[in-house]
DNA sequence: TTAATAGATCGACGGACTTCGATATATAGA
DNA sequence: TCTATATATCGAAGTCCGTCGATCTATTAA
């Protein structure tokens, strides 16, 4: 018959650090940010406001606002103030750091520092 | 006085692209079961079964049996059954698609297909 | 100063998620 | 067949999340 492995796991993705990525994940996790983020990405200047962002996402202003401040405290996207605006701009390293997390081969690597 | 960008967004994912991608995420977007997939790729088969998480992940069955559906949902992760026990594994294909759709310079790439 | 506008915050509602005990199903061994 | 074990499913409790109307703050224009 078949045993079951059991195992040993070493270099496995510690309690922490799972905590620190899982929430920068979660930010990600949802139709409308990723719409904004591709969005802020697509734009010619690599910026937009929120202004711009409301009519084309169809969503009421406190809502656009809140996923800001989500992208924001993950630190995917930055806020300019410019004003009465704030122009936000895709922070690409912070993804690049998220996509390198993910490499299999790392079996999700440790360097993850939130 | 400064006015407001107003961005034309060509190119940018698509509600639907969108929603076919959000929960992959957010099922990667959870503390414990980004250890389980750090686990099953740090395993030396690359492998493990559910009753070898339990004790590591301080997990009661019921929950561990619930992430382990998450993930296979998602496609993150493969189930075989054999005999009493079902062995999981990663799909690294599908963590690579995750990769490539976070690629800055596609702005979140249209070339997504949940 | 007053009116208008961009953005943030607050509070509430509905829905989804994580967790676990209890229970059901399937397989292996005696 | 009967027992033990691995996994799945169900239901409940508590928490978190997305959304929006109402409201507040900050800045600009008149």
């Amino acid at each position: 018959m078949d045993y079951c492995c059991t195992p040993l796991f070493e270099g496995v993705l510690d309690d922490r650090s799972a905590a620190e990525m899982a929430p920068v994940l979660a930010a990600l996790a949802d139709p409308v940010r990723l719409r904004i983020i591709s969005m802020l990405a697509a734009s010619e200047t690599g910026r937009a406001c929120g202004c711009d962002l409301e009519g084309p996402l169809g969503l009421a202003q406190p809502t656009v606002s809140h996923h800001m401040k989500v992208l924001r405290e993950a630190g995917l996207v930055e806020g300019i103030k410019q004003g009465r605006w704030v122009h936000y701009r895709v922070i690409p390293e912070r993804l690049a750091e998220i996509r390198d997390a993910l490499a299999p081969t790392r079996a999700l690597a440790q360097s993850f520092n939130g």
